[in-house]
DNA sequence: TAGATTGTTAATCGATTAACAATC
DNA sequence: TAGATTGTTAATCGATTAACAATC
């Protein structure tokens, strides 16, 4: 696993010393609270830079900061979300935006149901709307809360119109489709299957 | 990444391949789908046997069972979810939990607009019953859809009544607590947070 | 100074890729 | 048999852990 896998939860945790006043940590407590070692965080850490000092251990604040930067925070990325569903209410309703870099501007849907209605401040629009919209508004990423059979036409839409970073929720394999696009999957099934995976060796004590 | 996170993505292909009445696959068309090498996916399949032949490639409804075996999925094992918000919803209307070794026993909340309330044929509980029902029903599993704050004392009564694996949507540290117990977590904003680092480097030609 | 803890190098471990003999 | 493709070993690569000198 890579570092870039950690710094979410690195960041996550600072924020949290950050917040009970802590002003120092040590690459050991910190290990503790990752769940990996010491030498492993300090590793981790050097790989942006020297952000420790020897004897003391890291400046909370300070350290919290670099990594905010190196997350790219202090900038924020325009995103539409496609699917105003269960999974991209929840999206929309749970997700901090402004805490992760992105600015949500738009959502959409092809349920006329949804269609007009609000959501955290927002008018859930047509998904026709989708180009003209994009067209007018630069967008930087899309969170894609669709079922597989309707990410294709509007992930080209979006391809089209220059959006090059997907959240994708879907099995629609958006990476393949467009190799030089950034794409983050969530694949909620996959990770239940992995669970169900790592039960079975409990299983065979049942059976005994 | 160790073999069994790319698991559920071969038996997901092969039961695609299966469904579209293909009777062979070659380690280079799995592969190809999988976006991975040849040698890999060898590699992979031979860590749990020789499903394959040689000059012939693998035989698609016999891998595509060797590997339902492998993920154990002839067993089911009985669950409770925890929190009948957007994310909740989502996940009951949306998972198939016949096809990941699971089946879905009741569904719990704390809101009171929730309780009673009708969802894929459940009603949804009172969390105040929760110790009593799985007293009674012996649960395997548990899918907790719950912020952070609400995690504890129901998992804490999860773990006392026998409760071993957890599928778990909060950033509560369920296996630091519980180190015997089988933790598998989905960390949305991690997910989106190493989508928004990934997007640092495109961002500098914009800027350029 | 003495104690603590980083930064960094070296050693280990595991996963991926390459290569090719085995064999269908 | 010839062609194809696996099973499996060896080589490479990268990530993790251990160790310790540097230094606050």
């Amino acid at each position: 696993m890579s570092v870039i896998r950690r710094l979410p939860r690195y960041y996550r945790f600072l924020l949290e010393l950050k917040n009970s006043g802590e002003l120092r940590v040590s690459s050991h407590d910190l290990a503790a609270k990752m769940g990996s070692t010491a030498s492993q965080v300090r590793q981790d850490l050097n790989c942006f830079g020297g952000f420790g000092q020897q004897g003391y251990g890291y400046d909370v604040p300070k350290l919290f900061e670099e990594i905010r930067v190196i997350l790219g925070l202090e900038h924020d990325y325009k995103a539409v979300l496609l699917g105003v569903g269960n999974l991209g209410r929840a999206v929309i309703n749970h997700i901090s935006f402004e805490n992760h870099g992105f600015t949500l501007m738009a959502a959409f849907d092809s349920n006329p149901s949804l269609i007009g209605t609000e959501i955290r401040g927002m008018t859930v629009r047509d998904v026709a709307e989708l180009e003209e919209y994009c067209g007018v508004n630069r967008m930087d990423a899309a969170f894609l809360c669709l079922p597989k059979e309707s990410v294709e036409q509007p992930g080209e839409i979006l391809y089209r119109s220059g959006v090059r970073a997907f959240w994708n929720f879907s099995h629609f394999d958006l990476a393949m489709k467009y190799p030089d696009a950034i794409v983050e999957n969530v694949h909620l099934s996959d990770s239940l299957m992995t669970l169900r995976y790592r039960m079975n060796d409990s299983r065979s004590e049942d059976k005994a």
